[in-house]
DNA sequence: GTCCCTTTGTGAACCGGTGCACAAAGTGAT
DNA sequence: ATCACTTTGTGCACCGGTTCACAAAGGGAC
């Protein structure tokens, strides 16, 4: 069997354009709003806050569907990207671990509306265990599997102790999940063919105070560079 | 004034580097609990979930601390990091946006301990501006500037609604603030020399989703492609 | 002191991604 | 039809980052 596909889309999109596809459709939603029929690379491209050059070269993996001389079809353009990212179904997500940061994601509209649904709530602890958050019951940890299974959830929000993160993504995989997105501040290791991104509040600002103090150094000078190898650090 | 420095230590460490070091620290701060004097790059690559030879790449940008035929003195290395990441120093952060979202970060003791303080919080809302949260009272947005001032404030933590954020930045990077970290699903345009990271829980979403789409349809015989442009999607 | 073993630090090839710059393609006016 | 103008799609040079693979350095045994 021959694949032959449209243009330029033999196999495999990108991974950096892939994490931009999503703020395009962003800006092009709020473009769709506004009533704008067509848009230009150019325009998209500040919109989405990057170079045109780079969303011209990342919308040509997904085919041809610009018109030169013109730009592109807003609407056309959302549908094409949507059904790229997996949008145009349904995503069943759940929630492992409802403390501080689970209740904010399950009541947290802001996915809902694009394709993601929280279908499941789950912790292990019984006092949690069946307080109604955002409409949904939270569920036992113990009922894992059943749960999954009968609500077809594929995603799956870890929001446990970092502790316990490792112990439930095993059994989330053992499960049938392939996709995790998760909090807990762990490198967690999994087998080949799952995908894992991380969502690492501590690490973002440690990124940034590193740059802070590159800028406040300049500030003051960049000297007291002499004092920062300090002798005798015995150990 | 010539510029002798240590080692490999001209300027500036690359970026994907920086982004690692977090994740280093973190691992070695497990090592170091758990007694281990020394560690190899062989084996804080593993608990870090890199490559050993980036993991060594990346610690020959801070100087020269490892002993051939040893590895590294685990105490040692700790302080050479959080040094250069400016863990030493103590960041006092402000919240802005005490919703949903807010909360759960001024709840969270994850990174109080490791250098960053939650020194203010920030709303627009009458009706939560005086709640204490997490030993906080929370204060109203118009005494942002004096907040900032006053508590010595040097990073921001936005967490508005998206529709309020690019005008809170604003403010805010008037007020001198040059490091943001962003939670609203919004491109922020900023000057110069300001730091923006952004969390955007919805690409991840979405970039899982793209992954799981792919491994389903190969699962399913990677055919149905045919069907995948339709006709006559006028517009 | 010599030899063997371990592990670092880095040169060099490689790879994915970026951005410039331009030919090709389309629009609209005349 | 032709021409002027706009904007796409992409070839190409470049760049930061990754990985391999190995020489150099240190430790420990004898
Ligand atoms: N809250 C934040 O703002 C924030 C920010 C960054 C990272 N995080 C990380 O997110 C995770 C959750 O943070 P949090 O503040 O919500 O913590 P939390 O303690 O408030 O909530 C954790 C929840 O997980 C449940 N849990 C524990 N073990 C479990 C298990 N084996 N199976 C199922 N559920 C289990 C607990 O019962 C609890 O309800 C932590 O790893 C934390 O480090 C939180
Ligand atoms: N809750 C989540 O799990 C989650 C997940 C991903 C992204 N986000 C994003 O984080 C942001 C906050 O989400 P949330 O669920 O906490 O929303 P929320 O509506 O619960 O809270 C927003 C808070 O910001 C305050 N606010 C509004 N305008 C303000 C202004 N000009 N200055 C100061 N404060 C102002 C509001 O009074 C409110 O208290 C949103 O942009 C949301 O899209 C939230």
């Amino acid at each position: 069997m021959i694949r032959r596909l449209s243009q330029a889309r033999e196999r495999g999109i990108p991974e950096a354009t892939v994490a931009r596809l999503p703020l395009y459709l962003r800006a092009l939603n709020g473009m769709s709003e506004r009533g704008l029929a067509t848009v230009s690379s150019e325009d998209l491209a500040v919109a989405a806050g990057v170079n045109s050059a780079k969303l011209r070269k990342d919308l040509s993996h997904l085919g041809s569907y610009g018109t030169r001389g013109v730009g592109y079809d807003v609407e056309y353009l959302i549908y094409q990207i949507s059904r790229e990212l997996g949008l145009t179904q349904d995503w069943a997500i759940a929630i492992v671990g409802v403390g501080n940061l689970g209740r904010a994601l399950a009541n947290y509209g802001g996915f809902v509306s694009r394709g993601f649904r929280v279908a499941a709530l789950l912790d292990a602890d019984p006092a949690v265990v069946g307080d109604r958050i955002a409409g949904l019951n939270v569920e036992h940890i113990d009922e894992l599997e059943a749960v999954i299974r009968r609500r077809g959830v594929s995603i799956v929000v870890l929001a446990t102790p970092a502790a316990a993160a490792q112990q439930v993504a095993d059994r989330v995989i053992a499960a049938g999940i392939t996709s995790i997105l998760n909090f807990a501040p762990v490198v967690l290791s999994v087998p080949e063919g799952v995908d894992i991104r991380k969502v690492d509040l501590s690490i973002e600002l440690q990124i940034l105070a590193f740059h802070e103090q590159r800028k406040t150094d300049r500030m003051t000078g960049g000297a007291a560079m002499a004092e920062e190898w300090p002798e005798a650090v015995d150990l």
